[in-house]
RNA sequence: AAGUAAUUAGUUCAACGGUAGAAUAUUUCGUUUACACUGAAGAGGUUAUUGGUUCGAAUCCAAUAUUACUUACCA
């Protein structure tokens, strides 16, 4: 059957994956007698669907566990997925809703049907989404990070950490998203520069006719102010220190105070302190003993404190508010005014600061292990290395970590409530062995499972993320598991530098803890695809391109080959389709080059060509120079740098050189000799592409000759290197002059007008070398009628120098003189400068006193090729002349 | 505001302090014998700007500009 000019990426694709999932070739068992390669897969959310970073990140993974396989590694990629509490209780609240259903009418256990139903129906289209970009996940290990096996190792760890001392609750201020009614991490709160106004209002000083003006950029929460504060040294208003004012429409009164804190040079230099609603008010007011005054309702609408804004959101409140301050007199102006506003990471709500009991964990300790491992012991390795210090900056200015949320979709904290006091709780595994704690603590051996009340609130999706090295292996409940001793420390952790704190490094955290290991070795940090623009590519900005249309385009191989060529560790990548246009065109050429090769008839009394034993003889050392130059750049993590290595490798020398050497003439067989060790040469690329271009390589591999599943290339084996010698060296030179000869005849003709039809003859003057090599390889790519040597050099021929020897190819008579001498005119020119500029630097005694030997000697040689090349232009200008 | 990095061909990126290179796009000329994705060859650059160190700077130092990221936060 006659194989199509064009490679068939959606024919294939299917058919290979399928073949390799049959023959459970991405399975890994634990084998003492083979060394693990393990990586887990940064878990998508559950519900989400495959986009750009994921298709690197993937990618990624995919090449170092495909190579890793075929070193014969026991290659190990553990799938799954994060049930993301925050985002999927937002997206089943959103979807009840256009029910009708409210969340608050549902118990809890009514709700959480509901999102497993929605979780069950959504849930891993993005798993079968990597599985068409090729993914060679460990799918019978495919974890959930609420599954039965997860969940109690989350639950475990809570309650160690209790034990531990190091988780506690505590009193707090804390973002709260007044969309989601939950408490948010630090890290989850993304500030954003946003216009709002500076409003200034008037305070009535009591017992006076003066007032203060004080500037805020949040008027509604005046209904919270329980003090105005001024720096003590601030002279304009020493005179009224120790009075107090009467918040105006309020008519309440609050005292002055005086802090350092203030910042005199801000607005009017006083402060309204606001101890329920902002963090550093808060410190204020523990410092001066003030009313803490809560003004707010969950979703951020005023309480009764709000008087007759009760029930009205707070950015409605803003603006009533300064409305009926202007009427009564008491708002001086207003002034535009941008700084920046905490945000929800999921719901983009404004954060609400706010003061409430949640569960924390204790960072000090936790981090210590983590900054060695990475700043000093380079245990754990960060490519590249230029995060260490954002890294080191956030581990060393750490704050506790507040684990609590006030959701229902997560992991339901161990804390059972028995009694009316705060501190009447325990923490424990589960409800019976919490009632037997409880009854302890109380004293109180009556106390049965009905006077137990667990904590409503959720655990941060994080804190089960951060376990995941050690979860899914059981790591957590049962350490000494044969899987866990065997995959863990995993090998790699590639994802986004996004989530370096949120993830990575609260895994290390967690690593050290459990195990006194790292979880993983290296960690390969992608950069983030962006568009032409240098926008990041997101759902909202709808510049993020279908990634299933893409592979549906380029097939998943030209997609692979196209994120990869231009994405070094941590740098962005700026997307373009051509990238992956230029993928599909490398697959196409070397699903070519193999249609090519298996169309020769082979014929086994044809002696072999000179010139097609020397190519070979040259490719196996240049194949070889390359992987050395591969393998280098996989260890640092250049995996960029290693595919374009291997797509120059396919593209220019197996293809435009050693095929074109290896052609028979047309209608002619190939010797049977060179045919063997073409395809043998033609199965070493294919091994190296194959973490790069899977499904292709694998289809070529098949069609090579027909093979056993064991023979399958996925589990075939990778090319070892070999030790470089002298011999092999000259090989590879020899080969280049080669080219170069062959480049510098191609160029004459091209210049000279020479129709490839025409033949013409071949002079080389001062010929000291290499007829051996060079010869059979000119005769067969240059179209040559004769090749002599003679001493003396033809004047007037066009000529090229290489390697030591002249080469000149008379034209008897085709050539316009004159053009002809305005050319070499010009280069005379070029190469007088090119001298000039040489001498300078030579005759500069401090270059030739400071400079390395080996420079100088360099610059010397090229000084004496500059004047000998400029005696045979003379020379030839003069002969033209004559 | 501070910290970190980046700034090189139209574009995406390389380049131990020693003549700035690839890939791609573009241009020209080819192709009856794998490759509407083929072959060959040219063209392209004051390496963001200004100083400094050095015999010599894209590279080291300083400042400036722009961009990105990270952290912090001003009422």
């Amino acid at each position: 059957m006659a194989l199509s000019t064009q490679y068939d990426s959606k024919s294939v694709e299917n058919k290979w994956y399928n073949y390799w999932m049959e023959h459970n070739f991405f399975h890994s068992e634990v084998d003492p007698n083979k060394e693990p390669y393990t990586i887990v897969i940064p878990p998508p959310n559950v519900t989400g669907v495959l986009h750009m970073g994921h298709m690197l990140n993937n990618t990624i993974q995919d090449v170092l566990i495909r190579r890793a396989r075929l070193r014969g590694y026991n290659a190990c990629w553990v799938p799954g997925t994060d049930h993301a509490s925050i985002a999927t209780e937002a997206k089943v609240v959103a979807k009840l809703k256009t029910q009708g259903i409210n969340k608050n009418d549902l118990t809890r256990e009514e709700f959480l049907k509901h999102a497993w139903d929605w979780t069950n129906e959504y849930g891993g289209v993005i798993l079968e989404q990597l599985k068409k970009l090729g993914a060679s996940c460990d799918w019978e290990r495919t974890k959930f990070t609420l599954d039965d096996e997860l969940y109690p190792q989350v639950i475990q760890t809570f309650v160690d950490l209790y034990n531990k001392g190091l988780i506690y609750r505590g009193y707090r201020m804390i973002n709260w998203d007044p969309e989601a009614k939950t408490t948010l991490s630090d890290e989850e709160v993304i500030y954003e520069e946003k216009q709002g106004k500076l409003y200034y209002i008037k305070y009535p000083i009591v017992d006076s006719e003066e007032f203060l003006t004080v500037a805020t950029t949040r008027p509604e929460t005046i209904f919270g102010d329980t003090a105005i504060c001024i720096h003590p040294e601030d002279t304009r208003y020493t005179h009224i220190k120790g009075k107090k004012v009467i918040i105006p429409v309020l008519n309440r009164e609050i005292p002055i105070i005086e802090d350092e804190y203030v910042d005199m040079e801000f607005g009017t230099g006083c402060l309204k302190v606001t101890p329920a609603h902002d963090p550093n008010d808060k410190t204020l007011g523990e410092k001066h003993q003030l009313e803490v005054i809560d003004i707010f309702n969950e979703d951020a609408t005023l309480n009764s404190f709000g008087l007759h804004y009760e029930g009205q959101d707070r950015f409605e409140v803003r603006k009533g508010f300064a409305k009926e301050l202007q009427e009564k007199g008491f708002l001086i102006k207003e002034e535009v005014h941008t700084h920046k506003v905490g945000t929800s990471e999921r719901t983009k709500a404004v954060i609400e600061p706010r003061l409430s009991d949640q569960w924390f964990l204790k960072m000090e300790d936790l981090v210590k292990p983590a900054l060695k491992a990475v700043l000093e012991t380079d245990e754990i390795v960060l490519h590249p290395k230029k995060f260490e210090n954002t890294y080191r900056h956030w581990l060393e200015n750490i704050r506790d970590w507040n684990i609590s949320r006030q959701l229902w979709w997560g992991h339901q904290i161990p804390a059972y409530y028995y009694g009316d006091d705060k501190q009447d709780f325990v923490v424990a595994k589960n409800a019976d062995e919490a009632l037997k704690l409880a009854q302890k603590k109380s004293k109180n051996s009556a106390l049965t499972l009905a006077d137990l009340k667990q904590d409503k609130d959720a655990l941060d999706t994080w804190f089960s993320a951060w376990l995941w090295p050690m979860s899914v292996f059981n790591g957590i409940t049962d350490p000494n598991n044969k899987e866990f001793q065997y995959y863990y420390p995993t090998n790699d952790l590639v994802t986004g530098p996004d989530i370096l704190f949120f993830w990575v490094a609260r895994m290390i955290f967690a690593g050290y803890e459990y195990t006194d290991k790292k979880p993983f070795k290296n960690v390969y940090l992608t950069g983030l695809v962006r568009d032409k623009k240098r926008r990041k590519m997101s759902k909202s900005l709808g510049n993020s391109p279908d990634a299933l249309k893409l592979i549906d385009d380029y097939g998943a191989d030209g997609v692979r080959v196209g994120l990869l060529l231009s994405s070094a560790a941590g740098n962005d990548l700026m997307f373009d389709e051509d990238l992956c246009q230029q993928g599909k065109g490398f697959v196409n050429k070397i699903w070519n080059a193999f249609r090519l090769i298996k169309g020769w008839e082979v014929s086994e009394s044809a002696t072999q060509p000179k010139a097609s034993k020397l190519a070979l003889e040259w490719y196996e050392h240049r194949f070889n120079e390359v992987l050395i130059s591969v393998d280098a750049n996989f260890e640092k993590y250049r995996l960029s740098d290693s595919l374009m290595s291997i797509y120059k490798l396919i593209y220019d020398d197996f293809c435009g050189q050693l095929l074109e050497i290896l052609k028979p003439a047309f209608g002619k067989p190939i010797d049977s000799t060179s045919y063997a060790q073409i395809i043998a040469l033609l199965e070493d690329n294919l091994r190296i592409l194959h973490p790069f271009v899977p499904f292709a390589s694998e289809e070529i591999w098949q069609n090579i000759q027909e093979r056993s599943p064991e023979e399958a290339l996925i589990i075939n084996n990778y090319p070892s290197t070999k030790e470089t010698t002298p011999e092999t060296s000259k090989i590879l030179t020899d080969f280049n002059e080669c080219i170069q000869v062959v480049t510098g005849i191609r160029r004459i003709r091209q210049e000279k007008n020479i129709a490839f039809k025409d033949t013409v003859s071949l002079q080389l003057c001062n010929h000291t070398k290499n007829s051996d090599r060079l010869y059979p390889i000119l005769t067969k790519l240059c179209n040559l009628s004769k090749i002599t040597e003679v001493a003396k050099a033809i004047e007037g021929a066009p000529s090229f120098r290489e390697s030591g020897n002249e080469y000149f190819i008379p034209l008897q008579g085709l050539v316009n003189m004159e053009e002809e001498l305005q050319k070499l005119k010009e280069e005379l020119t070029y190469t007088e400068g090119f001298l000039k500029s040489v001498t300078k630097k030579l005759s500069n005694e401090r270059f030739v006193a400071n400079a390395p030997e080996k420079v100088v000697a360099g610059e010397r040689k090229k000084l004496e090729d500059a004047e000998t090349k400029i005696t045979t232009l003379k020379n030839s200008i003069k002969a033209l002349e004559a």
